[in-house]
RNA sequence: GCCCCCGUAGCUCAGUGGAUUGAGAGCGCUUCCCUGCGGAGGAAGAGGCCACAGGUUCGAAUCCUGUCGGGGGUACCA
């Protein structure tokens, strides 16, 4: 990678310079910041090291920069290293090398853009992890969409991924799911049975009473209610969860493993736990119920594990959860990916990190901000008592699946944003994501005209024209966009990539003709069509990192 | 009250843990470009005291403090 080598390079210049006297001999060096100038005429890479330098050596920042490029190892990737006001280095790739690249990028393949950022560490992200008791809305897409492009870019950064969904299948909430599927069921058979308080009011619940009542009869209304309301709400538990299943499938996000919370009661995890933190001291009884005492490491409350019936409550089985992830199933990093409403849980959750004896940064909380749902102008509120929401499956209908996930990702987790879905149907033929198919298409066609033509001795150096150029020097940004993704866990910027790639490659359509018949442009011809195939697979590398898909015809 | 996120063009939003310089995109708006590979394209233009006020620095949309505005949290729900 570019960047890798230019660090290097950098360091090297400076030993040389002090090896010569140039620079003096005891020099800490800060870690080296490359960035690409705003402006073209300044080179395609630069950085304020000299600045950085001058103060502490107490010499003009200027005259550093040229002291460093001086010594400046040669390197044919390199054209030009200038040192520039008030003492930047600037370099300029060379073209010839970067035509080259092209040859680069179609051996690397579907490979092209791996960075090695991650070394194989064992990671785990989890996400959605919506109770299931209904289906999915658009605000649990962003989830979906964020939580999935970020794995694909873990991955293509050299970590070794595991996505998870965790299914809350115990507890308060699935209680009142269980009691509602029996009411509904009850009430689909003519009985007139009072919804329970804190049930879950939507037409999907009607439905499902509806379909159970169908399927079974009255066979439920013939054994105890507690019995009946234990059995169906298996039934409907299943249903849902596969319902969310589907929904995600829908945008095409899949799964390594769902987990059952219930799952974590069913072996010795939970005793293990809480073992585990009464030993460091975290643990103490009253009112009734028992409590983790975070505010002993500096939390601002203390938070219940077992509630004064004797259920333990959401917070014992994310530790004893948590606890399977890092020990039990040994991931070396966990992701979980939060909404915003659950932003006061994670101080909680680094002080249970450090309860268990673990160090806290190998979890972190990706939070994101909630989406304002919106139906023409009107905010749309999310109500349990009514049932009210945009599903998933109703917006990846009106607008499909690659503008739904383009729209989600597109902006940065922690900023806010509005989804209303008739906006959403009006602008769906506008949405950018087509503008970058566009072009993958629109490649594919020129590929399908070239027919069998035999271009793989396509010489890459005749690539000369500033389009070309600009449009290889577009596709070398990837594996610097896949670092910065990952780094920042920010999986926002590949929409930006991917548009400015588009349009690199629309400008080179424009100014540089690929197949010609002329016998004199057979040459040319062969390495654009080099040229264009490499283009076909960073677009769609980039496109199903996004987890949409890149047409051969629109 | 306290805590967290946000406030950049008409709208929706990018702008890497500061840096050479006139602050960018999509949509919308104005004008233009089809004798050749897909016009879901291209070119040009209008449109911004980067919420406001201070501070740090050679340099701030970016860092610090405060004010105002929007959202979220502050349950024996998850």
């Amino acid at each position: 990678m570019i960047l890798r080598e230019l660090n290097r390079l950098l360091k090297e210049a400076v030993e040389a310079a002090q090896r010569a006297g140039a620079l003096p001999a005891e020099l800490e060096l800060p870690e080296i910041i490359l960035e690409r100038p705003k402006q073209a005429n300044l080179g395609d890479y630069a950085t304020p090291l000299a600045l950085q330098l001058a103060g502490k050596i107490g010499r003009r920042p200027l005259e550093v920069a040229e002291t460093i490029a001086a010594h400046f190892p040669a390197a044919p990737m390199l054209a030009k290293v200038q040192p520039a006001r008030p003492g930047f280095i600037n370099f300029t790739l060379s073209q010839e090398w970067i035509a080259r690249q092209v040859d680069t990028i179609l051996a690397a393949g579907e490979t092209f853009g791996n960075i090695d950022l991650g070394k194989g560490k064992k990671t785990q992200v989890e996400f959605v992890s919506v109770n299931p008791t209904g289906p999915l809305h658009i605000g649990s897409a962003r989830n979906a969409v964020i939580g999935d492009t970020l794995a694909n870019v873990l991955q293509a950064a050299g970590y070794d991924v595991y996505r998870e969904y965790y299914i809350n299948d115990r507890g308060t909430q699935f209680d009142n799911f269980a009691a509602t599927a029996y009411v509904r069921y009850a009430q689909a058979l003519g009985i007139d049975e009072p919804m329970p308080e804190a049930g879950y009011f939507g037409q999907y619940m009607i439905e499902l009473g509806r379909q159970l009542a169908e399927e079974y009869g009255d066979t439920f209304l013939h054994m105890p209610r507690e019995e009946a309301t234990r059995q169906l709400g298996e039934i409907a538990l299943e249903r849902t969860v596969a319902g969310i299943r589907q929904d995600l499938e829908l945008i095409g996000v899949y799964y390594d493993c769902w987990f059952s919370e219930r799952s974590l009661y069913q072996d010795d995890t939970f005793q293990k736990v809480m073992e585990i933190l009464r030993a460091a001291g975290m643990v103490e009884e009253r009112e009734g119920a028992v409590w983790f005492t975070a505010t002993k490491l500096g939390g601002d409350k203390d938070e219940v594990l077992i509630r004064s019936d004797g259920t333990p409550g959401y917070f014992a089985s994310d530790i004893a959860y948590h606890y399977n992830k890092f020990v039990v199933r040994g991931f070396e990093w966990v992701i979980d990916v939060w909404g915003a409403d659950h932003q006061g849980h994670v101080p909680r959750m680094k002080i249970m990190m450090q309860a268990l004896g673990l160090d806290p940064d190998r979890l972190t909380l990706l939070l994101y901000q909630l989406v304002t749902l919106k139906r023409g102008g009107e905010v749309v509120r999310l109500s349990k008592r009514t049932g009210d929401l945009i599903t998933l499956r109703e917006v990846v209908e009106e607008v499909g699946p690659d503008a739904v996930r383009f729209f989600l990702l597109s902006r940065a987790a922690e900023s806010q944003m509005d989804f209303d879905l008739e906006l959403a149907k009006e602008q769906s033929n506008e949405n950018p994501v087509y503008y970058v198919q566009y072009a993958h298409a629109r490649i594919a066609s020129i590929l399908r005209k070239a027919g069998d033509m035999d271009y793989s001795a396509g010489d890459t150096s005749l690539l000369q024209h500033p389009s070309e150029i600009a449009l290889i020097r577009e596709m070398l940004r990837l594996p610097e966009i896949i670092e910065l993704a990952a780094a920042r866990l920010a999986p926002h910027h590949l929409t930006y990539y991917a548009m400015d790639l588009a349009s690199a490659f629309h400008a080179f359509y424009r100014d540089c003709r690929v197949l010609s018949s002329l016998p004199e442009d057979e040459a040319i011809t062969k390495a654009r069509l080099k040229l264009v195939a490499a283009t076909k697979l960073v677009l769609a590398r980039v496109l199903r990192m996004m987890g949409m898909s890149a047409p051969e015809t629109m």
